[in-house]
DNA sequence: TCCTGCTATGCAACTCGTTGCATAGACAAG
DNA sequence: CTTGTCTATGCAACGAGTTGCATAGCAGGA
């Protein structure tokens, strides 16, 4: 498990309260790495008492106070061993990509639809990207020249941005795809009726 | 949970016990949802029990007896319901994305290393897909035309094929930049020895 | 002969992540 | 003045996934 880890790195980058984590993993950190607030806090807690984290109360006017973590050195002793642990492959989870194999069982024109949708969502979070990058990294407003921390920031959305381009470009090829097969459907009887194996 | 969905799926594609049901997620399935024995044989024993799969044993000789299931109308209405579900966006966890930004405060070398083994382990996957492309779907002992399940599993696979060369352009870009960063640092105070905000 | 490895299935304990709910002060809109 | 929304924190229960271990027959090599 590595959220320990993610969110050390959020606090060096900025010390914050558990609520501002919990803001920035729906922001940038969240691009790459979910989480609730529950596991925020029942993790922060943890590592404060583990001594990776100091907390201070913050009193403020107006809204409740909160308690600003940032790094101990313990913490930061942790993030370098876990930083020179060996990447280890990912483990996927495309329900996407289940779905479309189902659809050799199913009518796929409500999958269609559903693509659709899907490349919506992710044409919305491309135009997110790219805001974000001219407003950090490459715009007028943007620091000259970036720090390290910027830089590295910088990479992790150049492919956040890749990834999404890829994926337009795969549901495109998704898309006409199931246009083809419902096409050499049409006028045959349909295989959501006969399910099994619809074109032995 | 989708695991569930995932085994439906395959069990359409070719009925099979847990045993195999775990070796095709190791493999063709595995690629885009991995699953342990564990997870398969609980879960199956539990869409048994729903009457979502049938079991039938089967004798081997020189090996022990095994279970083979197949999808039964629940089943299939089942992953039906399922496909017409709206597809939600899933959600994202890479390692590697914390790790580049936590190279910020730390020494990036090792990091250096660590995406260079990650760059073999991607390019022999994709070399692995594009293998499995020409066995399949594309060679000459492919099998002429494709059917629908065939043309929905390839198009998965093409998904596949671009994500794995969508992210080793990316790895070249995050070399380059680690590159950078190190030349930059070289000839002066070390990153890693003032822990906080090197660039400050 | 013994040891390793493969097929084949499963239990038990654990960790991680999600969901629902609760509290509480402050502010703005109606 | 009440209702809704935002900041801010947290508990409890549940579900999903991982890890360790156990069993058992057979095959092949040292």
């Amino acid at each position: 498990m590595a959220l320990e880890h993610a969110i050390l790195v959020s606090l060096l980058e900025k010390p914050g309260s558990g609520y501002e984590l919990a803001r920035r993993f729906d922001r940038s950190i969240g691009y790459f790495w979910t989480a609730t607030h529950q596991q925020i806090y029942r993790v922060l807690k943890r590592m404060e008492s583990d001594g990776w984290v100091e907390a201070r109360e913050v009193p403020q006017q107006g809204r409740p106070d909160k308690k600003r973590y940032s790094v101990a050195a313990p913490g930061q002793a942790a993030l370098s061993r876990w930083l020179h642990e060996p990447i280890e492959p990912e483990s996927v989870r495309h329900d996407l990509a289940v779905k479309i194999r189902g659809a050799a069982f199913d009518d796929p024109s409500e999958l269609m639809r559903q693509v659709e949708r899907y490349q919506r969502t992710h044409s919305e979070r491309l135009a997110h990207y790219l805001a974000g990058e001219l407003r950090d990294f490459t715009g007028p407003d943007a620091p000259e020249p970036l720090d390290t921390m910027q830089e590295l920031q910088h990479v992790v959305l150049r492919g956040g941005i890749a990834y999404e381009r890829m994926t337009l470009a795969w549901l495109d090829d998704v898309l006409a795809t199931l246009h083809r097969i419902r096409e050499a459907q049409t006028g045959r009887t349909r295989a959501a009726e006969r399910p099994g194996h619809p074109e032995r």
